[in-house]
DNA sequence: CTAACTTTGTTCACTTGCCTAAGAATGCCA
DNA sequence: TGGCATTCTTAGGCAAGTGAACAAAGTTAG
């Protein structure tokens, strides 16, 4: 809420966004449900929908099957016509992807973490990268849209982002988006893990626009991205979704974000693994990843404790999950980042089953639990949606429209 | 979802709202400063401002003092140009309200509740009591807005409402709405008490339109209303803000909802009073709310137990309240609804304590906390208001905008 | 006191998004 | 082959908002 606004005036092309949007949650779509479901007439989508022809973004492919009259056209989004960059940063390990306009993964990288080097130097390093594999995958510069940068925690708005506390303390005052922008040419967007997550779900996996759902991402914290009616909820100050620091338990071990019993220290894959070492258990591995999914492995092999440890941790993760539902009311929760990745099934039934208890789940609508189909480099796939999105629904922030009207009784 | 929505294209009138929202958090403001919110033209400002002043919502009061040049008109709503009735139904009692445009509390009375009453009887007494009082204070009838009707409990869109299990089970299927739209001759407005007391302070409580807040809201159950960007968040079958059945204790006692460790049935009122019974206490009330009051009457005196209870309540509204924040990453959250009215200060110190120690409230930006200033017919306050700001805020349910831009940097 | 300047507010012609209405295109079926 | 149904496009009009010029009402400098 800094300074002047856009506000309104600068709603327009929203329609055109609103289109293109449908088009990408039905896949391939005729101009006549486009009608249906936006509400405009036919007229308008008629010439919307040319424009984005000309444009190149939206291709007619094939003639649907006729009712009774003329046959309908189907529309498809051109997935070649754009393309975005996504970048997962982590202390472990920096995720790359370039994705195009149909979700669509066409490169996909890893390289080592950020680690204790020099910002600067990681920035050039990540400009480098991105530079030599846009050339190697052949795809035209001038069709990639931006780039998307994501990293875990929360976010500061005015220098670019404060990471954990634990780690990268030293990233905390760079102005990681400007850099980048100077070194890679390309226009940045910066957030979260957990939000991008959210959005590349949203985007690639065809979920309806009217839905409210949130993708609960386990990787180094735990957090939530919230999408309401195809918008990311933000909140007051773009920390929203903050479920790792939710308490669960009164009387829970202290955590370090200085409060009792939160969802993190008692069931993250930090304290999994720490929980895993006090009762004696061997760990091989370098980082609490590693271990993790060494303990995910065991549990699936039917080993005694590593199986009860992530049981009481899903249980955990169930509370958190069926909060989220019951404050947002959701109709969809993802599962998704590294750590469900490595153990989403073993945490699914949990979390399913408490979420299908859940007080509106037997009145109106149940709550549906999904494991991510791309859940180890969703943030990154979700860094790539974020700019992608940000194309085709160019909104802007500010944007603040009056009171929704409550329910409305007509009278008879 | 159902059917064909309203959609786009039906958003006009939209900046006359949102000027009018501006005029109502701002108190007093001029048009100098309205361009400046709401990001558009004079020239627009002017004319909308024009006609909300020949439509009489609007008065210019005074100028205010020049910083150089020509001084600016001041604008206020006209307090008396609109009126609303606000009814709050709950099987102890009925309160009804008539607030202005101001959010002033015209009128205010209260009546037995529905009891055991056929709902068409009690819808005839209500409409005999609003007609009866309009008539007596003197109220212009064509200057009345509409009716809102607010009671606990989740709603159905469909029938009206249903109310919460244990009590007023008949009511479930009664088509409220319609019935009174038929017996008063006002157009009728349903929601739930949590949401209309949000609603009620966002409008009376002078809140800024961009702000994130909730109304916790403590009576015959424990539930928020949500508002965001000045719009009540509903989440996807309108029963957001579902606080009292969210989880703080894994190994807590059984709730009716068929969880374990709800905080209603932890730390409700109902559950606050029932502890203090199995302690030995005697409560000469005939319902939970004289007995709940009694206890806080008790615990002010500092009587021993009592203030054990009482705290021990608060303990647990302190993880709802943190946790609501955290979800949704809040800047304000309201105390409001009968059992805040009669222990909200016993309450305050534990819940601002624990959110003071929230995630954000370090790192980004503090949580504030309060009580309603009229916290026993909160809900009937705001059930008026409701129906005033969908008046000023004639939006479409259905209106879908697409995602909204993330953090944008902008280079050199 | 007058002239120049600043700031506020209004008027008017123009753009744009969307709508209504009419018509063109393209299939099915008698 | 000629209705008929359905899809899509084109043409004209309304309303919201903009930009630019202008009018109004104050302050400040000479």
């Amino acid at each position: 809420m800094s300074g002047s606004q856009p506000g309104l005036g600068a709603a327009h092309a929203s329609s055109r966004s609103a289109i293109l949007d449908l088009i990408r949650a039905a896949g391939t779509i005729s101009r006549v449900e486009l009608t249906r479901a936006t509400g405009l007439t036919a007229a308008t989508i008629s010439t919307v929908v040319r424009r984005l022809i000309d444009d190149g973004l939206v291709l007619e492919v094939g003639r649907a099957e006729s009712t009774g009259g003329k046959p309908r056209m189907l529309l498809q989004l051109d997935p070649s016509a754009r393309y975005a960059v996504g970048v997962h940063l982590d202390h472990a390990g920096i995720t790359y992807v370039i994705a195009n306009l149909g979700g669509a993964i066409v490169a996909r990288w890893r390289r080592p973490g950020a680690g204790s080097d020099d910002p600067a130097t990681v920035v050039a390093r990540i400009a480098a990268e991105i530079r030599t594999t846009i050339t190697r995958v052949g795809v035209d510069p001038a069709r990639i849209l931006g780039l998307g940068v994501v990293s875990p925690g929360p976010i500061s708005a005015s220098t670019g982002m404060t990471l954990t506390p634990p780690v990268m303390q030293r990233w905390a005052e760079f102005p990681l988006g400007a850099a980048l922008e100077d070194a890679v040419g390309l226009s940045v967007l910066l957030d979260n893990d957990a939000t991008a997550a959210a959005i590349g779900e949203y985007w690639s996996g065809g979920i309806a626009t009217g839905s409210a759902f949130a993708a609960l991402y386990m990787g180094t914290g735990i957090g939530a991205g919230i999408i309401v009616d195809g918008t990311v909820y933000r909140g007051s100050s773009s920390n929203a979704g903050e479920v790792g620091h939710i308490c669960v338990d009164l009387d829970g071990p202290v955590c370090w974000c200085g409060n009792i019993g939160c969802v993190e220290v008692l069931a993250g894959p930090a304290a999994v693994v720490a929980a895993a070492r006090d009762a004696g258990l061997e760990l091989p591995g370098r980082n609490v990843a590693e271990n993790f999914g060494a303990l995910a492995r065991a549990a699936s092999r039917g080993e005694e404790l590593p199986l009860q440890l992530l049981e009481r941790s899903s249980r955990y993760l169930g509370v958190a999950a069926q909060t989220l539902a019951n404050v947002l009311d959701l109709e969809l929760v993802i599962l998704t980042g590294p750590a469900f990745a490595l153990a989403g099934s073993l945490y699914l039934p949990e979390i399913e089953r408490r979420l299908g208890q859940s007080f509106f789940a037997r009145g109106s609508h149940p709550v549906r639990v999904t494991i991510s189909s791309n859940a180890p480099e969703a943030a990154a796939v979700g860094a790539a949606a974020l700019v992608l999105q940000s194309e085709l629904a160019p909104r802007q922030a500010g944007l603040r429209m009056p009171l929704e009207l409550p329910l409305e009784v007509t009278a008879g």
